[in-house]
DNA sequence: ATTTCATATGAACAATTATTCATATGTTTG
DNA sequence: CAAACATATGAATAATTGTTCATATGAAAT
């Protein structure tokens, strides 16, 4: 337990609610910070491209770096974040190494905010 | 039209098709930048303890400071970044001022998340 | 009207991050 | 095995961003 004398803004009946939300529906610490990190992955324009490309096809860095005019290393830099978030994964053949989707959550998520923006005034 | 001459990596029939994705899928650039705009939004722990905050109740800015353990500003400033984005909406209450989800979107997008965390190896 | 309370905001600083450049890794071909 | 090709990665730089501190706004109470 932990020293939560609250005293503030006269709400009074609030905080008991308040405390057990915090408590007992927020989840843990890590979780938070994970999540963040996740949704990070998405707020990069350049990521989000690359996504985009890969809902349609499976496609070689090479080209993608062509496709989307882009330097063939900032393209790498960012497949490894997407790798790393487990949104993306790859198979090699030959030289070439082909990125695709890993998941179906990436096109709800994107959908999701689409649909958001969509609903602006 | 442009100067599309593509050459890389021995890859050949697959750039007709990427070129019309990019050109007919691809969201145009803004609805990009908005996309990724959004997503930063989602992409930092304290504006995600807000939301889960705000899924179980509305709130009053001095209780989310209080109940968060952070300073009435920092909350302040990072309620103003999900009001801009529409996350967030607000209605004044005498002195206070009243904070609640404006969209079910955050909620269908966080849970999205969580699952894709979930999922994990 | 002046003080108090709740919230908002601007400037400044520290921390994070996307891209570039140079180079390394690893596969294929000669 | 050496050269060429596709991709990955480390260091450096520029730009973005979260928090703090100080202060402003705006409503309520005395």
């Amino acid at each position: 337990m932990q020293d939560t004398e609250i005293e503030c803004c006269e709400t009074v009946e609030v905080h008991e609610d308040l405390l057990k939300i915090v408590n007992e529906t927020m989840p843990e610490e890590n979780e938070l910070y994970d999540l963040a990190e996740l949704f990070k992955v998405f707020g990069d324009s350049t990521r989000i491209r690359i996504l985009f490309v890969l809902f349609e096809t499976e496609v070689c860095v090479c080209d993608l770096a062509q496709a989307l005019n882009m330097t063939q290393s900032a393209i790498s830099h960012q497949l490894r974040i997407l790798k790393q978030n487990k949104l993306v994964k790859n198979r090699r053949e030959g030289k070439s190494i082909f990125y695709s989707l890993a998941d179906d959550h990436v096109r709800t998520i994107i959908a999701q905010g689409r649909e958001h923006l969509e609903e602006e005034d």
